[in-house]
DNA sequence: GGCTACACATAGCCTGCCTACATGTAGCGA
DNA sequence: TCGCTACATGTAGGCAGGCTATGTGTAGCC
C-alpha cells in the first residue's frame, strides 16, 4: 500500500481502535497490525503525536499506570470522542463512495 | 469531505476518468464534477500538474487540437497507463478493505 | 466595453505523516 | 555481567503532494 493513502484517515483508525477499550499507544500499534492482517505498521513517530494531538483535541482521555515496571500511558474515547468516530465512520463511507464511483467497479 | 483524503489517489482518478476516452484537462475536471455527483471540484493547479506528471511518467498521451479557436490538450490513456490504471484499482480494493476493516462496518 | 465561460500553466505554500534519534525498563541467554 | 531483544514513550526536522494564488489568452453574450 502506498505510503500517502494514509494521508487524512489517522485520526479514524485511532479512534475506530479504542473503540470500546482502553489501550496504550504500543497496544494500539499491534492492535491495528492484528485487524489489518499486517498491512498497517504505524511507526511510533506516528502514532504518538497523533495521540497527543486527539487528546489535545478532547476526543482521547489518558492516564498512566504501571505494569511489571513498566510506564505506559493508557488512553480512551472520550463521550466527543465517540462523536468524532461516528462522523469519521461517516465521511469513510462517503469518501469510499465518492472514489469508488469514480473508478467503477 | 477533508482536504487531504484525496491524497494518494488523484492518479487513479485521473486515470480512471480517461479510460476508454479521449479528454482534455478542462473536460476531465467537469467529467469528475460529474462522476461524483459534485464532491470533487479539483482545481486546475492540482490537475494541469498531474497530467503533465502522469504524461512524464508514460501513462498519457497528448495531442493538441483546436476547437472554435480555443487550443485544448487532449488527454488519453497509453498501454502502460491501463495497466497503471489497474494497478491503481486494485491498490484501491486492498486500501478500502483494509481501512474499512479497521473501522468496522 | 465588460463580463462570464472556456482553457492552460506555474511558483510557492502548507500540512500531516514519516525518518531518525533519544531515553529508559525488563528479561533472557551466553 | 554483558549484550541483545522486546516493551514503551517521546521530539525535531524533513519531505512530498495537493492547493492557493496568480498569470495568460480566446470566444461569445449583453
Amino acid at each position: 500500500m502506498k505510503a500517502d493513502t494514509l494521508r487524512g484517515h489517522l485520526d479514524a483508525l485511532l479512534l475506530a481502535v479504542l473503540d470500546g477499550r482502553k489501550l496504550h499507544g504500543y497496544a494500539i500499534i499491534e492492535a491495528l497490525q492484528l485487524r489489518s492482517d499486517g498491512a498497517l505498521d504505524l511507526p511510533t513517530g506516528t502514532v504518538y503525536p497523533a495521540l497527543r494531538r486527539l487528546e489535545r483535541a478532547g476526543w482521547l482521555a489518558s492516564e498512566w499506570d504501571v505494569v511489571s515496571g513498566r510506564k505506559r500511558r493508557t488512553y480512551r474515547l472520550t463521550r466527543s470522542g465517540e462523536q468524532a468516530l461516528a462522523a469519521e465512520r461517516a465521511e469513510w463511507r462517503e469518501f469510499t463512495t465518492v472514489i469508488g464511483g469514480v473508478l467503477g467497479t
